[in-house]
RNA sequence: GCUGGCGUAGCUCAACGGGCAGAGCAGCUGAUUUGUAAUCAGCAGGUUGGGGGUUCAAGUCCCUUCGCCAGCUCCA
């Protein structure tokens, strides 16, 4: 396992800064602060450290290069806008950044402006120096920023030791900084440099306080390799699930209907259905129980198991009937599960019970959070709930892994990240129940994920309100980290809801719960997945698993029959029997990325077969249709 | 929710500084009867996201609203 080394300042360094939008521990002290990006620290012995999850491409020239290009910016931005106030600019994955309190946002012309500006500033050639200072010294230094004036006192104060205070110069601009910079401001290369984008961001991360604004960048040896990331970029871009999304015909969005509702396509819907069939064949060898539950619930419901007073501000307001009383759309499927346990009297024989249902839910997330199908307001969880015995948690938590990565395997997602996410221990009221209990809770569910000998990390700060997890992240094309699957052990909400099952000692006993979703969110699946294989299915998934192609219109009889006997076989196939020609067909059977075509025509009619062609490209060769049928039968098995 | 950007035909994109809204693909009709990534011709397609304003004149400028995008914050 791979544990984050709680360091004293002095001696590590930003390391790499990984994808966004989550954050490692929980502190918000100067050491692991909330920067907007997930940040990792370590030693500056790299190679002690060469477990740690390293961002591909990652290289410790070039992100020194980036950490001294976010100064030459900064120098270029504070010329162009004399009021403006630098705040922090790190290195990042592939780019860098820096944050500022501006007079006015900057216009497009403003930035065309710093970005000639930093390549006169670079082929000035401008040694970095560095020098330590007092602190009373540094405080005269950055006395008109009250941001730097922050960071100071809090390396003053910081955590009992005082930490030497280094301030960086080149050229005219001298910043507060711990480095390391290049030697001088040639190592960065003006042909290698870009500035990519602005943003808003929050000082400290934290939206309580001032907004500053970002400027991003990024910084190459060479325009070679500056050429070769943008087209990186504009390859993701194609690759976007959302784009072949549409062009896939897989899901819409509506205005009619709302933002973050996601409207699925006959395509998506089969897709979908596939992926779900695969899940619910594996929870039944597994001895889950199918359930189905509403919609809605009483507002009460939630209530008692926390959702509603804990994230009132995410979920679509209630349908009250008189003040305090009504109905609430389910934001989560655990409270109906549990009504389910409860419909009778349980005994410690039939534990564990497992209730699975793909359950749909609505949250009503921030405007700013919607985006394809990776964020939506109502999505479809594949949920289950495993009522156990305590004894039986850690068993159940290792076959709910199990499962998870048997379906990440099966659509052949290698590359993802495990994480254990734990309480924050400095803001413990963010969730219920007592310190004794989650202290339970997080050791069982550790122990269990250490005997996986999974690779994962833990993240303070992260866990749901009512017990830790095991989330799974995989990436999408832009390099955002997404949750997918999750495993939560709870010891609260069977509290909560005062859940028993009568011991063999004809005593009352608290079950444990444990919620899991090997999927996550369908919608968020399914999005990851397009980016994943770039809309080109798995055959046992595809939406359209063949097309029959006559050559002439000649054909149409026969071709209707290969058409017919597939669908008997439930293959999901389409007939194309246009007059057009077969290069014709092809291609657009081609860009729509069907896994298999069948071109027919006299031979084939003569002789009662088809010619397969695969997406490939490749010329499978003539057979006879259930020749075909096994043989995507057989891919289909051996793919999952 | 916040900061910034963007909304033109089903899709991808044009329309100099305010001066008659256009193209390719898709669609439809017809011709063609095709052997592994685009056959030809014709037709149709729009309240330039919605509302308001400035102007002789608004896709273009201003206000507002809705939506989308990037980032921040949040994420049961």
């Amino acid at each position: 396992m791979v544990a984050l080394p709680k360091v004293a300042r002095s001696d590590c360094i930003v390391l790499a800064v990984i994808g966004q939008s989550r954050t490692i521990g929980s502190s918000k002290s100067f050491s692991r602060a909330r920067f907007q990006l997930k940040t990792i620290r370590m030693k500056t012995d790299l190679a002690a450290q060469a477990e740690m999850h390293i961002p591909k491409g990652y290289d410790p020239r070039l992100f020194k290069v980036r950490h001294s290009a976010a100064h030459v910016m900064a120098q270029a931005v504070v010329e162009r806008f004399p009021g403006a106030r630098p705040t922090i600019g790190p290195p990042i994955e592939d780019r860098f950044y820096y944050d500022f309190d501006l007079p006015r946002p900057p216009k497009e012309e403003d930035l065309a402006w710093i970005e000639q500006r930093m390549k006169e500033i670079i082929k000035g050639r401008h040694a970095f120096s560095v020098r330590e200072v007092s602190p009373g010294e540094a405080r005269e230094l950055f006395k008109d920023n009250p941001y730097k004036i922050e960071l100071i006192s809090e390396l003053v104060n910081g955590s009992g030791n005082a930490q030497p205070i280094t301030v960086y110069q080149h050229d005219t601009f001298v910043d507060l900084c711990r480095g390391p910079h290049v030697p001088h401001t040639g190592y960065i290369k003006a042909n290698g440099v870009k500035l990519l984008a602005t943003a808003g961001a929050y000082w400290r991360g934290d939206a309580s306080r001032q907004q500053l604004t970002r400027i991003y960048g990024t910084a190459w040896k060479n325009r070679t390799e500056l050429e070769a990331y943008l087209t990186r970029l504009e390859e993701a871009r194609q690759r976007d699930h959302r784009s072949l999304g549409r062009r896939l015909e897989l899901f819409t969005f509506s205005d009619k209907v709302g933002p973050g509702l996601p409207l699925w396509l006959p395509k998506g819907a089969a897709l979908r259905e596939a992926l779900v069939s695969f899940l619910k064949k594996e929870q039944l060898r597994r001895n889950y129980q199918p359930v189905i539950t509403p919609h809605i619930g009483r507002l009460d419901l939630y209530r008692t198991s926390g959702h509603y007073p804990y994230y009132k501000e995410s979920q679509f307001p209630p349908m009250e009937e008189s003040e305090g009383e009504g109905y609430l759309l389910k934001p989560m499927n655990c409270p109906h599960h549990i009504q389910v346990y409860t419909h009778r009297r349980r005994s410690y024989r039939e534990l564990p019970i497992r209730l699975a249902e793909f359950g749909q839910v609505y949250r009503y997330e921030q405007t700013g959070e919607l985006g394809g199908l990776t964020r939506v307001r109502g999505f479809t969880v594949d949920d289950a709930h495993i009522f156990c015995r305590h004894s039986q948690v850690k068993a159940e938590i290792k076959d709910t892994i199990d499962l998870t990565l048997k379906v990440l395997s099966s659509l052949s997602f290698e590359d993802y990240s495990v994480q254990l996410s734990l309480r924050d221990p400095e803001d413990t009221g963010k969730y219920t129940g007592r310190a004794a209990v989650w202290d339970e809770a997080e050791s069982a569910i550790r122990e269990a994920v250490q005997e996986t000998g999974l690779r994962y990390v833990e993240a303070l700060g992260e866990a749901a309100f009512y017990g830790p997890k095991v989330d799974f992240m995989v990436r999408d094309a832009l390099g955002r980290e997404w949750q997918l699957g999750t495993v939560q052990l709870d010891y609260n909400l069977p509290e909560r809801f005062d859940l028993s099952y009568i011991g063999p000692d004809d005593q009352r006993h608290r079950p444990a719960m444990i919620h899991r979703a090997p999927f996550g969110s369908l919608e968020r699946f399914v999005g990851v997945l397009i980016e994943h294989c770039g809309g080109a299915f798995p055959v046992w998934i595809a939406p359209e698993q063949a097309r029959v192609l006559s050559i002439s219109e000649r054909f149409e009889g026969y071709a209707t029959s290969v058409y017919q006997q597939l669908l008997s076989h439930e293959m999901r196939v389409r007939l194309d029997v246009r007059s057009e020609k077969v290069g014709y067909k092809i291609r657009e059977a081609q860009s729509e990325k069907i896994p298999y075509m069948l071109v027919v025509g006299a031979r084939e009619a003569d002789s009662g077969t088809v010619r397969v062609r695969a997406r490939s490209g490749q010329d499978v060769g003539a057979m006879s249709v259930p020749a075909f049928v096994n043989r995507i039968k057989e891919e289909s098995a051996q793919a999952r």
